[in-house]
This record gives structure tokens, sequence and C-alpha cells, in this order.
RNA sequence: GGGCGUGUGGCCAAGCGGAUACGGCGAGCGGUUCCUAACCGCUAGAUCGCGGGUUCGAAUCCCGUCACGCCCGCCA
């Protein structure tokens, strides 16, 4: 068992290990590293030695376990660790009870910065914190940047999405985005330097299908598109292009193959007009995919493409360097690899025996170029890419690549309750179709919603049109990236597009309230900047609250280090269920005394940028008004 | 057949070695002269697929088993 306060995973920690320690019991700007290192969530009794100082845990060598909030609070709003106290180890022989006393006994509370009490329940210690750190808490998150932690100095590239350009991107994969622009987000926020890659699948079967239907088929034979839009109109090419091959007469498909074969040997060959040929409907196809993932929005830094690593050698030179490996043979005219010590039952294929590359071949070209390039790569990919992604990481390792820099983030695929969506047979839901329902929905609710308002702000046409973006869109992200990738989801309509409580309008209307509160108080001359006593804030909803902001920095540290955003949505959604007790019990301009009104605002604005930021991180927007 | 993943109240779902399993939807009851009710409170509803095991302690780890999904191409 690790120790909690300390950084575990391969996040690292921040610059003098401030972040993470300071982070897992809440806030990496405060601190400093000091007392708060000391304070640990851990079973006592494994790893953690209490010795005269009793204050500094061994690292950990497995990730921390315990990583969430506290659960139950004190009655005096303080911070409460849990540390269930035993298993075997250190303390082989004493009863759980007995540990936590000695390792309560063994807490110098005076000379830690934070801490105000130590008690134990049981076999558990818990730790309460002092004013000192709500105070701090406060001050700190009064910066709009609140939840940025310190830069790592690693760079970091996120390839998600990579979908291949053969049509309108559709809501089975739209986890990919999602999840991935999340994900990179988290790590953004968790000080590194990140990069977003959609990798560009030019040089396959596909594209040579696409091409072929594209050049051959004449738009009186396809049927109407969809919608006015690049990639609808070029997509029944594609379908076109298959149905044929699939259902046509043998002298036809014949020929098609011959032509689908010479386009690929162009693309192999580095001919360049094959690639012009290619590259025209990968072009048309791309921007017209591109155009609907900017509405989540998931935007990318550079589209990657395939073909590059064929043109500029790459992908021949790791060809020529996996021949020359032990485990590699010519088998039928086709160059293997046996990856069998890495539990691998069958060769990998690398070379065709007609000398060309495969997909795999490209793409371990692809990933040593982003080892090249940065220090991590992260690639966001449907669980049906296991294996193959298995099988590249041990090719990159036998080639003497470090993979310990390349993670995987699988996700399953959302299906219909009729079964799964396919581009070729056209039984996709699309996501624009989607994004749209949604927003339409969503601008039923603003409407019906308007009537019974209590609040006089006159909203606008344009302000309904925001709203109804915001909420709409944000509904579709929050109810995918909320759930772990591994689960699969059924798609519904109704449930995807639910407003009601735990999704992102529920968020998005505590981000509304504390800009209501704010702006209320700025029209009354009331800023949320002065100085303020935390002693006031001393409500078990107001602690409960600063608590809550406090855990925020936290959050986006493991939720980075384990590579899981939907961490952040959870966050997002006890948060704000934390403001709402707040919200009710604790009014702000209308306390009774001014100090109260003054501090109950400071807090009302650190909520504010807590919860910004947090939906920030998963891509939602925050509303000022809704 | 083998590998990987998932299985938590009627439905969705968090938690993934610790204190009475977080929440939502749906069901029932209640709350708005007061900073936005896209809100809040209360009630009912869970042998955490099933069977063993490890542990002071298991939804969480191990073994087995069942169900569902994905994968096992000189496709991508």
């Amino acid at each position: 068992m690790g120790g909690v306060g300390t950084g575990g995973g391969r996040g690292g920690v921040g610059a003098g290990g401030r972040a993470a320690v300071a982070g897992r019991f809440g806030n990496p700007f405060i601190g400093g590293g000091g007392s708060l290192a000391r304070v640990q969530t851990v079973p006592v009794g494994r790893g953690v030695g209490v010795d005269g100082r009793a204050r500094r845990p061994r690292l950990p060598d497995r990730r921390p376990r315990h990583r969430g909030p506290p659960r139950r609070r004190g009655r005096d709003g303080r911070l409460k660790r849990r540390v269930p106290a035993g298993e075997r180890g250190a303390w082989a022989g004493a009863s759980p009870p007995q540990v936590a006393e000695e390792v309560a006994d063994a807490v110098d509370v005076d000379a830690t910065e934070y801490l105000a009490r130590v008690e134990t329940s049981g076999p558990y210690v818990n730790f309460f914190v002092d004013d000192a750190y709500l105070a701090d808490t406060l001050d700190a998150a009064r910066d709009a940047e609140y939840g940025r932690l310190p830069r790592k100095g690693e760079s970091v590239v996120v390839e998600h999405t990579s979908a291949n350009p053969t049509g309108p991107v559709h809501v089975g994969r739209a986890r990919n985005p999602i999840v991935g622009d999340a994900v990179a987000n988290a790590l953004e926020y968790a000080g590194h330097d990140v990069d977003r890659h959609y990798y560009v699948n030019d040089a396959g079967r596909q594209m040579a299908i696409f091409t072929w239907a594209y050049e051959t088929f004449d738009e009186s034979e396809l049927p109407e598109p969809a919608r006015e839009k690049d990639d609808y109109d070029l997509v029944r090419y594609y379908r076109k292009g298959n149905e044929v091959l699939e259902e046509g007469d043998e002298e036809t498909v014949e020929t098609a193959e011959a032509e689908i074969a010479s386009i690929l040997r162009g693309l192999e060959a580095g001919d360049g007009a094959t690639y012009e040929r290619v590259g025209e409907v990968i072009d048309t196809v791309l921007a017209g995919m591109e155009a609907s993932l900017a509405r989540l929005p998931a935007e990318f830094d550079e589209f990657v493409r395939e073909t590059r690593f064929i043109r500029d050698g790459s992908c021949d030179d790791v060809a020529e360097r996996l021949k020359t490996l032990e485990e590699s043979a010519l088998e039928e005219g086709a160059w293997q690899v046996d990856l069998s010590e890495y539990g691998y039952e069958k060769s990998l294929v690398f070379l065709r025996s007609d000398g060309t590359s495969l997909y795999t071949t490209r793409d371990l070209a692809h990933h040593e170029w982003k080892f090249d390039n940065y220090d991590r790569a992260v690639t966001v990919l449907g669980e049906d890419h296991k294996l193959q992604a298995g099988q590249l990481q041990a090719a990159l390792d036998r080639l003497g690549n470090d993979t310990d820099r390349l993670e995987d983030l699988f996700y399953s695929y959302v299906n219909l309750p009729e079964g799964k969506m396919s581009t070729r047979a056209g039984t996709a839901v699309n996501l624009d179709d989607l994004l749209d329902e949604a927003v339409a929905r969503a601008r039923g609710e603003v409407e019906r919603r308007l009537d019974d308002r209590i609040r006089d702000d006159d909203l606008t046409e344009a302000d309904v049109d925001r709203i109804a973006r915001q909420v709409g869109v944000g509904a579709v992200r929050y109810d995918i990236v909320s759930k772990q990738p591994s689960k699969a989801i059924t798609f519904e309509w109704d449930r995807a597009l639910d407003f009601e409580a735990q999704s992102a309008p529920y968020v998005q209307y505590v981000h509304a309230r504390c800009c209501g509160i704010v702006s209320e108080a700025g029209e009354e001359g009331l800023a949320p900047d002065a100085a303020v006593d935390s002693a006031t804030l001393s409500t078990p909803a107001e602690r409960d609250l600063i608590q809550a902001i406090a855990r925020f920095p936290a959050v986006i540290e493991e939720a980075a280090a384990d590579l899981e955003p939907h961490r952040v949505a959870t966050y997002t959604r006890e948060f704000a269920e934390t403001f709402n007790a707040f919200y009710r019990e604790c009014p702000v301009l209308t306390a009774d005394d001014e100090a109260t009104r003054e501090a109950r605002l400071a807090l009302v604005a650190a909520a504010r940028h807590t919860v910004a930021n947090a939906l920030d991180v998963l891509g939602i927007e925050a509303p000022e008004s809704m």
C-alpha cells in the first residue's frame, strides 16, 4: 500500500514534490511541501515507518489506493482523513486499533503547518486541518487559473480519434474525441506540454477503395446526401464502392480490385500522381470530419499522415531493422517477427510478400517519430485495437525503444440497441445529428423555463442560442466523459440527452449561480477580493465547500496521472452537490453582517473558478447565465 | 478453442483492500413572498453475477464458474 500523500503514479510530482504532496490533501498551491507531506492516508502496517519523527513515509512502489475525498466530515466541518490501520508488516501481531494509536501518538501536530489535531477511531486515524489550511485554499482559489498545476517540463503527445477518413464522424466513435480531448486537457492542467494529434490512415486499402469509387461512379447513381457537407457527399461513393465490391459481378470486381491494387502500389512507391488522387478524397472528407469534431469542440495541433512515414523512408528503416532480429523470418515470401516472448502466439507480419508495408509497420515508424519528439505518448484507442496495440508495443520494445513512455487508453464502442454502428452500412447515428438534436432539445428547455424565470436579466435571443448550445453540447460530452471508458455504452437518445441532475447542466447551473451572485454583488459595489478572515466561515456548509475547492488540484493530478478524466466529472457532480448545500443554507448578499457577506462572496468566487476550470478540463463550457 | 474487458437496487452508475456502498433516473411524499426550482429535503428499493479462497477486514485481491462485449488477417 502506498503513501497517499506522495506522488505515486507515473505522473510524478511537481517542483519540490509540492503539487502531488499537498495535492493528495487538497491544494498544491499551498503548503509548500512541508507539513502536509507528512500527512498520509495509509493503512499503517505496510510501508510506512513510524520512526522517531514519524512523518516521512517511504515512497510507494504502487499507486496509492486511497485517493478519494473523505466521505465523512467532522461535525465541526474540518477535514477528516481516514487512515485505516492494519495489514501485515511493521506491526504484525498488533491489532489495527493499537497501530492507529501508535500512529496518532507519533504525529506531532505542532510541527505541521496545517494539522489541527489527530484522532483515532477504532482502526482509523483521522487528521483534522486547521483554519490556516482553509484560509490558504480560499486564497489560492481567488486565481482564475486555480487548478492549473506547476509546469512539469514534460512533453506529451495525445493521439486520439484518428478515425479513417471514410465518412462523417458517428456516435459509435464519439467517445474517442471526447475522452481524448479531456485527457489532453487534464494533462495540460497538470502541467504537461501537450500536443493533440490525429493520425490519418491515408495509405490503406480503405482509402484506395474510396479513391477508386470516387473516380468511378457518377453522382447520378447515388442517393441524395444526408447533409450538405463534403464528408456526407463523399461517403456515398465509399458506400457505393463497397456495395459493388461485395455484390457486383465478377468482372466488375476484378477490374475494380486491379485499380485498387494499383493505387496501393502507387502509394507504396511514393508516386506523386497517386498521392494527389488519394489526397483529394482524404482532404475533402477530413475537412468535413474536422468541422464536426470542432463542434464538441475537439481540435488538433496536427494531422499526422501515415504516408509521411512511407515517404520519409522511416517505414523502410523499421522494416530493415526488424529483418535483422533473430525472431524475424521470411515465410512464404512475407517477413514476420515472432513476438511469443511477449505472449503473442501469432507472428506479426511486417512486410507482405509483394514487399509492401502493413499498417502496423507504418505505425511503428510513427511511434518512433513520437518518441523522437516527445517525452511521452498517449494513444486513445477503441478496444478492438488492443491486440494490435500490444503487438506494436512489443515490437517497439524489441527495436530498442523505451515503451514505458507509451500509454494506451482503451474505450468500448458506443452501440445502438440494435447493434453496431457502421459507416459503410450507413447504420450510424452521426455526431452532427446528435449535437443538433441536443441543442434543439436544450433550446426547448431554455424556452420552457423562460416564463417562470425569477431572475430578471432579460435573456436576449443570442443568449438563448448560446445557452442552448452550451447546455446541449455539454450534456452530450458529460454523458460520455463521466463514465469509465472500459464500460460499454448503449446509445439511447433520451438517456444521452437528459438535462436533469447528474448531467452537464446540473454542474453548469452551479457556475451560472456563482456568476449571478458575483455580478449582483458587483452592482452593489461589492468585489470578491476583500481580505477575508476564514474564521468567519464557520458553518459546516461553508467548510465543506472550502474543502471541496481544496480537493480540485488533487483531482487534476490524479486524473492526469491515471488518464482518467471521468474522475473530474465525478468531482464536478460532488462539487455541485456541495455548492448547492451551501447555496441553500448560506445567503451571501443578504447575509447578516458585512464580514460574512465578504467572506461568502470570496468563497463563491473561489467556487466559480473551481467549477469553471473543472468543466474546462472536461471540454464543457461554463455559462455565465442560463 | 485462446486472450482481453465488463457484470453494483426496476434502469443508469461512482467506488476498485478499510468505518453505515457516492449519486442519478424511475416510484411515493414535501419545499419557491428569500442571491436563478436546469434546485433542495424526506421515504421505499442492493445477499455489489454465482461458488470457493487470501485477509483483522473483500464490491475491491486470487482461483473457479456463468452471462455479455471485443479481439485472435500478407485489413485498418
